[in-house]
DNA sequence: AGACTTTTCTTGTATATACAAGTAGGGAAG
DNA sequence: CTTCCCTACTTGTATATACAAGAAAAGTCT
């Protein structure tokens, strides 16, 4: 499980960003340096590079050379896929989250849809009050199938549901699909969570994958408005 | 302006998927087989197959090959930049967009925050209502460098901003920061909106830059909830 | 038949080379 | 001094080769 050379170039030179060795609107060694300094070939510092232009660090300018960006402002992109515990743990808040309901049952007509199975199986059905600061403020409703994902109890829901599916089940996660609405509360939000007197709820609906493709789990994750914060950066495609 | 190799089958393969030729769950053919019928070199096709995998086309997967994933979901990524008039063609709606305010006027304190600038310069200040089969839905308030962007009219506003910045003034887009929350309409919210009775509204804060880096425009784009969506396809980095 | 090994396919990584395209600066010619 | 061109850099694209790593099928042994 040994990273790959162009990883750990990357790696360290997020590093050097980050911790200021590279400032802002500094141009970086050309590609032929960087090869030299790492003791790699002119394609692998490029595929490190690549990297560090996908996620927002550099800009790359043919002619010029590569100019590091204000990545101050890029806080903590909540896009990509990353779970409720490591995002509570970055922002350094008092986290809790409590287990509300955990139950094995056969798929809806809804479910199956959402899944795109032919078949209705069993999934498990999940419902979790994510608490920030003594005040609740998300609820998630999560689905995942039975046959990929066996075995699961209150405690491992009320830890971390991620880190038991990629290190205890070995499965690894790839890709989602999200959706970004705005809805009227249900009777169950204003239940079980500290709504005050809002009258809309923001919903993400996610459609997560594994590597091989198939598609293991369906959440919604439905927030207070006043506490969700969305980031995001796109570059251009052309 | 004659598009690379890559980018070319590229193209072509998200044709065949989108067009049905390659359908969900099916197998590419392998990188040798497609190297040699686009008379490519197998690393040509690795580009184009990382573009489609990027863009949630297809999963590759070491020692098997790549799978079609089901692109009828992902209808339209609002994530990226494209333009409101783009994305209402797209759509096959009738849009319109009324501009309310055009101005050249020295930055504030706020601007220059926002533009990271040392000294206050000159920016367009652009106010534009967008109707939607008759509804007032979205409010847009640009601020965009006069230095960078000369030559503002009503005209051009009303009818696409980044045409002119792109086939006119020559510059070229590259990214952006966007930023998402929710938060209380103001006075000017619900004077010029279609607001109904909600009491929040999707403010959507974009910073947008040139391909040398430089920012030359800032947005905040507000939407009435139940028109906002937003649908985002992230691949997990490890 | 069943379990194990080997072969043969796939994609992933790393390297070297060549040329194209774009930028910036220096120098010669006017 | 200004204009133009050439040169010396930068990044972008395309190719070829080699080997590693993973998966699946074929083959072999018990």
């Amino acid at each position: 499980m040994t990273k790959s050379k162009f990883q750990m170039i990357y790696d360290e030179l997020v590093g050097h960003i980050e911790n200021g060795d590279l400032k802002a609107n500094e141009l970086l060694p050309s590609e032929n340096e960087l090869a030299e300094s790492f003791k790699a070939s002119r394609e692998t510092i490029r595929k490190a590079l690549k990297l560090l232009s996908e996620h927002g660090y550099i800009q790359k300018m043919q002619g010029k050379g590569s100019v590091v960006l204000d990545v101050t402002k890029i806080n903590f992109p909540i896009s990509g896929l990353v779970s409720f515990r490591e995002l509570a743990d970055k922002m350094g808040k008092r986290a809790k989250t409590d287990v509300v309901g955990l139950e094995e049952q056969l798929m809806t007509p809804d479910m199956q849809e959402q899944f795109q199975m032919k078949e209705a199986t069993n999934v498990w059905s999940v419902k979790r009050v994510r608490e920030i600061d003594r005040e609740r403020i998300i609820l998630d409703n999560d689905y995942l199938l039975t046959s990929l994902v066996p075995g699961l109890t209150v405690d491992i829901c009320a830890r971390s549901l991620y880190a038991y599916i990629e290190q205890v089940l070995g499965l690894t996660i790839s890709f989602a699909k999200k959706e970004i609405t705005v809805e009227r509360p249900t009777e169950e939000d204003k239940e079980l969570l500290d709504l005050k007197e809002y009258d809309t709820i923001v919903v993400v609906k996610s459609h997560v994958y594994l590597d091989d493709a198939t598609m293991f789990q369906y959440t919604e994750s439905r927030h207070r408005p006043d506490k969700f914060r969305f980031v995001d950066f796109a570059r251009r495609t052309r």
